[in-house]
RNA sequence: CGCGGGGUAGAGCAGCUUGGUAGCUCGUCAGGCUCAUAACCUGAAGGUCGUUGGUUCAAAUCCAGCCCCCGCACCCA
């Protein structure tokens, strides 16, 4: 979300039309299960779960322009077309599949929550995709013993149950044509499409038995007795499309969705989806195969930006294990913008990248205190001190080898975040506020101030103005200290200021008053750091 | 021979598409400054770019073989 959201903000702030949309995929087993252990129905607590999320991602200042829900009349609508579509145009298939029935729970058993004793190797607690015990990839049906790991109940038996299919093979060759047009992506976005190429497309199956789940059209079900909805992975991405529908309606022009996916009037339109490593197939793919199956002209995606993972401390995070640190737990712990900044400069963008409380303490210190924060500090207590807060008189001759820097620092800010490179990026705003304190250094206002007013008062008005250019170009990295910054300064406007014409030396007028402001970043010591990295390594 | 990603100073990474002086951050050491959040600024040390071979005037970069690490259930992100 976050890469995203810097893109989207950047993008807004240098004048372009933007719509950033998200929303939470709320179809399938693991969402049933986790209502059931909340003792809530699956309805009320994917609702509940949806505002928790939105929560988060309001409070990580996350500028979505709609956050929907695969759920909403919208999307069932559009899958149900889609569907339809599919199934004349002949790229549905149906098959009957064997799979255990759980009486006792109600319901049929995902491989997973099959478990038995292995065929191979005897071992006790062998899933039913996989064994623990000695590795091998197994079929449930295979597990000597299985029973239920809901229930624990081994009164299951394998029961033959009509799925549809999508054939994919059918849709290889337009597949491939598309994929091979994409010379954009990443190498990670390319390798996963091509891998999953190489292996061989088959059939995927796209229904489920489930109660809760889009409802494949009663005509199609001619097994009456079963709830048949679709597979997430079918009915999820629909979501893109019809969260933007949500969008338009709530926006007031319910027709406004067709101008970013109707091809009459979305031309101009470039469309990137920002997802984790492990979706890149299902956008690579198998979405893609199932709209050039409908036949309908959408818009495809324009570049897919694939991230790694990011591992804590050299493992997985965990929920179940409680190992790591999640958005609304790390939000009471420190301000958005500590977690903005140090995901964004040490995003996972070439491999996976570790999270550590000691690397996170050591970023937001040097980056965010030291030099940032240190820097706002040291302009805004010498302005205090001589000038009472007003900008003093200057004159632009004098900065102009400043100007020149900072203008090219801000232009390769500008195309990196363009060309979606956000550690680099970032790397380069840190160089943009080092550039302040390399000019304060050198000039030595506290000095010049007690013979000279007159030339120590330029090198602060410079300053001041670089404050400007910093909150300006921070902006879509982290908005809520850029807007602070703002305030300190008494102008408005940062966040829809171009990063392209944030460099300017006689912005401000002689006399133009500050405002007061307290520590911009607190640091985080040591101490803290070992009791977080001790509480949250998990089991 | 399953597949994908990675192996570049003590740590974390960029550079590889389109070969041409190996770069950044932290850490270490020395110096400067004393306005500032024990901070900031300057400089230095530190690398046979995993390994072997090939192509080339020239290879971190292109090609081939080999070695090592991570991921390839779900949850979570």
């Amino acid at each position: 979300m976050l890469p995203g959201d810097v893109f989207a903000r950047y993008l807004r702030q240098e004048g372009h039309e933007v719509l950033y949309i998200c929303g939470t995929d709320e179809h399938g087993t693991p969402a049933e299960l986790a209502a059931q252990e909340a003792g809530l129905p699956v309805e009320e607590y994917c609702a509940k779960m949806y505002e928790v999320q939105k929560q988060s991602y309001e409070r990580f200042d996350i500028a979505f322009d709609y956050f929907g829900r695969t759920s909403s009349p919208a999307n069932h609508e559009l899958t149900a077309m889609i569907f339809e579509r599919l199934y004349e145009n002949g790229y549905i298939e149906e098959k009957y599949i064997q799979q255990y029935y759980s009486h006792v729970d109600g319901r049929f058993l995902p491989d997973r929550y099959v478990e038995g004793v292995c065929p191979h190797c005897g071992y006790e607690k062998a899933r039913g995709d996989q064994c623990d015990g000695c590795g091998t990839l197994l079929d449930p049906e295979e597990l000597i013993n299985p029973y239920s790991v809901i229930s624990k109940s081994r009164d299951i038996a394998l029961t033959q149950t009509q799925h549809f299919f999508l054939n994919i093979p059918k849709l290889e060759s337009e597949v491939l044509a598309w994929v091979d047009q994409q010379d954009n992506w990443q190498d990670i976005v390319r390798g996963i499409a091509h891998k999953w190429i190489k292996e061989g497309l088959q059939s995927r199956c796209i229904t489920r038995d489930l109660k809760w789940g889009i409802k494949v059209p009663s005509r199609y079900q001619k097994d009456k007795t079963q709830d048949k909805v679709f597979y997430v992975w079918f009915d999820a991405p629909n979501g893109y499309v019809s969260i933007t529908k949500d969008w338009a309606s709530a926006s007031g022009d319910s027709e406004s969705w067709k101008q970013w996916w109707l091809p009459e009037h979305s031309d101009d339109v470039f469309y990137v989806q920002f997802m984790a490593k492990d979706n890149v197939p299902f956008h690579t793919i198998f979405w893609p195969s199932m709209l050039i199956g409908t036949g309908l002209p959408f818009k495809k995606v324009d570049d897919i930006k694939g991230f790694n993972w990011l591992t804590y401390d050299k493992g997985k995070f965990s929920t179940s294990q409680k190992r790591g640190v999640f958005v609304d737990k790390a939000l009471e712990l420190f301000p958005a913008d500590y977690w903005r900044y140090y995901l964004l400069a040490n995003c996972p963008e070439s491999a996976d990248a570790d999270f550590t409380f000691e690397s996170f303490a050591a970023t937001v210190n040097k980056d965010l205190a030291d030099i940032l924060g240190n820097f706002i500090n040291r302009t805004w207590t010498l302005l205090k001190k001589y000038f009472d807060l007003k900008v003093p008189p200057c004159s632009i001759g004098s900065a102009s080898d400043l100007e020149d820097t900072c203008k090219k620092i801000t232009a390769d800010i500008s195309e990196l975040l363009m060309a979606r490179k956000f550690r680099q990026a970032t790397n380069a705003l840190r160089a943009l506020w080092v550039v302040g304190n390399e000019y304060i250094t050198e000039n030595e206002p506290w000095r010049t101030l007690k013979t000279d007013p007159q030339e120590g008062g330029e090198v602060l008005a410079h300053c001041v103005h670089l404050l400007r250019t910093f909150a300006i170009a921070s902006a879509p990295f982290i908005p809520h200290t850029s807007q602070k910054i703002a305030e300190m300064l008494n102008i408005e406007n940062v966040a829809n200021t171009p990063i392209s014409d944030s460099v300017c030396f006689d912005y401000f007028k002689e006399g133009h008053a500050l405002r007061d402001s307290g520590v911009f970043f607190e640091k985080i010591d040591e101490e803290k750091v070992k009791a977080l990295t001790e509480k949250y390594r998990g089991k």
